[in-house]
DNA sequence: TACACGTGGCG
DNA sequence: TCGCCAAGTGT
């Protein structure tokens, strides 16, 4: 935007480019088609919390298809909404969900949010996933600013915001008449043309109106841990040996994994992984349980439905156990 | 406020 | 290959 044409200014020019933009071009996402269905919102934004859509698709329809409703997820175990959750990440977010899912029910006969102040006040809902499914679901005139929606302004305008900054920003130019759907194509727009690494500016709908085409901002490295791990991997016929984590580590509470082992020998599996900044260089060995796990037998069939780690779950299916 | 929290895919 | 990153929240 040049000085003398401020965003608010162009607002309704650039609301109808890029709702016009996205009735053509958004991508047909189940939680689209049930808009009505704050439920199915809500399971949607949980899952998409710092995750990629392509990655919550598959999670989010067996999710649905085993908690259909808000009772039947208040009804379900935590472990079972864990298991069905293992391999999404950030867990808390599964323990979160199913609280409030207990708070509906226990305190609400069951009735979902009906504002987005309501919503704002359940577990695991902050003020981004507030407003979307208030956008969203009820209509209401509020804008959401997350990772896409920062981007997108930052770029659109060549301005610097401090937070409030850019939630004004976006409430300005929120399409009043239809306010999810500009919410869903401002997030749409930074996932698919004005991404992080080379924008397509050429496709961009707001291109005219852009006072950056495609400055891609500064990114900060951050340092990332190193770190060894070694796991024991006991087999008895078509079972495997794992261990809970406790309750009272913070980190994935109460989910199951391999029992760690010292490194001796040569391991039968070496991989990588990483966890938010950490990169673990993994071995796993073949060994006996020790006596001091506390741990049990779990048929390979059967630990799907446990609330496995994410690299447990990998080390499993890359031995042809899962 | 800064940090912890998971994972898989992509350039 | 490997570093970066994705529809945030709670503390």
């Amino acid at each position: 935007m040049s000085a003398r044409s401020p965003v608010r200014e162009q607002a309704p020019a650039i609301r109808r480019a890029l709702l016009r933009w996205y009735d053509a071009h958004q991508r047909p996402l189940p939680w689209r088609r049930t808009p009505a269905n704050a439920y199915h919102v809500w399971i949607s934004e949980i899952m998409l919390q710092q995750t990629r859509v392509a990655a919550a698709l598959d999670h989010y329809r067996r999710f649905l298809k085993k908690f259909s409703s808000v009772r039947a997820l208040a009804r379900a175990s935590e472990a079972d909404v864990l298991a069905v959750w293992s391999g999404l990440g950030y867990y808390r977010r599964a323990r979160m969900l199913h609280a409030a899912a207990s708070t509906i029910v226990n305190d609400h006969g069951g009735r979902l949010p009906q504002n987005e102040g309501q919503w704002r006040a359940l577990p695991g809902i902050g003020r981004y996933t507030a407003a979307a499914i208030a956008s969203i679901c009820l209509h209401a005139r509020t804008a959401v600013v997350d990772g896409n929606v920062e981007r997108v302004l930052h770029r659109l305008t060549g301005k610097r915001f401090r937070p409030e900054g850019l939630w004004k920003a976006a409430n300005d130019l929120l399409a009043p008449r239809r306010p999810g759907d500009f919410n869903q194509s401002m997030m749409e727009l930074g996932a698919l043309v004005c991404t992080p690494k080379s924008p397509a500016c050429k496709e961009c709908p707001l291109f005219r109106w852009c006072a950056t085409r495609g400055e891609h901002r500064a990114q900060r490295k951050e340092s990332r841990r190193r770190i060894v791990a070694a796991y024991a991997l006991a087999q008895r016929k078509d079972r495997v040996w794992l261990v809970q984590r406790p309750y009272d580590h913070s980190l994935m509470a109460g989910m199951w994994e391999l029992p760690e082992t010292v490194a001796r020998g040569e391991p039968c599996l070496r991989l990588k992984h990483s966890i938010t900044n950490t990169d673990i260089a993994v071995s796993v060995f073949r060994a006996r349980p020790a006596r001091s796990s506390r741990g049990k037998w779990v048929r390979a069939a059967d630990a799907v439905d446990l609330p496995l780690t994410g690299l447990t779950r990998k080390i499993l299916r890359r031995v042809g156990l899962l």
